[in-house]
DNA sequence: AACTGCATCAAGAAATAGCATTGATGTAGA
DNA sequence: TCTACATCAATGCTATTTCTTGATGCAGTT
């Protein structure tokens, strides 16, 4: 197997991403198949580090990936995962060309396709039915992370807990308990005895 | 402990290495200090991924780094080992600007100090020194590359084992076989082999 | 004052991943 | 046919990571 052919098997779950979307013309395939590079990062290994500005925008392709803020305590929050056909970037340091103050990395050997700023920008000049493509995308993760800080602010370890269940039910025997825990805002020690007290019930 | 003061901790075995070649003024031991940055790569992490341009030169302050070749069937082929004290980058693709056909990375949690091409020319042009260290440190890798090219070509599995155990006494105990197998161009079973006759004659 | 919902620390147990070894079998070249 | 290696499969060992449990504490209700 080349290169080529590399990209090429690496590329189609983003078109069919796209399609799913809006359908694509073939120069617009074409473009895709351009500005999107495949990469591997391997399990812990940094996709962004606090301090680098976030100048990749991210598919993944397979495995997992966290985003997650280091308190002044060196406490880590996580604020997102993303496993395969989810998008993960810093927004905020990746728009404004500002240091991040958040991490990523892998939980798994992930293979991410990633486009730079600057081949974003080409690509919504050349297609602009990318704008509306990354808008809902957009709109998608807005919604999801209201409904995810209202369910903080007003639901106690458990009841998260039981949502996160449903919410990310593909992840959960992928994800280990820590990470869960700290997605949750709760010591692992505690989503132990959350669980344990779960299957106690059932 | 803030961030100076761990750039500082983290610089002095460069300036001693420096020193042991050519004795610095301060002038110079603070364009070092300015220069190099100190960066911690955590085991199995990607220093330089096949396909990246090689943008920074390497000093090994701890740990261990392996630069290697996936063939096309996927294996690897490990060029080199780097430990305390030795530098690594694929220089070729560092001076050209080229896209590497090598990958760097680390076999166990190791701290570097890294200088970027650009800041390297503007190191030779405000102290004409590090032109001649830098000469001399190439000229060493080139010396021990040429080497063990010649011995590559000449030598059975064995003698290889047996120079390599030599010349590498301080790695051999920290490196996994398989590391030492993928140096020498042998499978990790023919190596375990090698090592029972080995120790059957002593 | 007692109870609920969490945290922290320490210790072990359990699960997994990585590594080393061995046997069986195969092959190319001297 | 002998030497110097490779490949594949099985097994056991070790180290690392993850999970669980107990003991203790504390802040905010009731």
């Amino acid at each position: 197997m080349n290169k080529d052919n590399i990209i090429h098997s690496q590329i189609q779950p983003l078109l069919d991403y796209f399609q799913k979307v809006i359908p694509l013309n073939n120069e617009e395939k074409k473009l895709v198949t351009e500005f999107f590079k495949p990469r591997l990062y391997r399990k812990k290994q940094y996709v962004l580090q606090e301090g680098d500005v976030c100048n990749q925008f991210n598919f993944i392709v397979r495995g997992c990936l966290r985003m997650y803020k280091v308190d002044d305590k060196g406490n880590t929050h996580i604020l997102q995962f993303a496993a395969e056909n989810w998008w993960l970037s810093n927004i905020g340091s990746f728009h404004e060309h500002k240091p991040s103050e958040l991490n990523i990395d892998a939980l798994e050997d992930t293979m991410v396709l990633q486009i730079s700023h600057d081949n974003l920008l080409t690509l919504y000049t050349n297609a602009p039915k990318f704008d509306r493509i990354f808008r809902v995308l957009i709109e998608n993760s807005f919604v999801s992370l209201q409904k995810r800080l209202l369910q903080n602010i007003s639901s106690t370890a458990e009841e998260r807990y039981v949502s996160f269940l449903d919410s990310y039910s593909h992840l959960t025997n992928r994800l280990p308990q820590t990470q869960i825990a700290s997605f949750l805002g709760i010591t692992p020690e505690f989503l132990s005895r959350l669980r344990n007290k779960q299957s106690k019930k059932s």
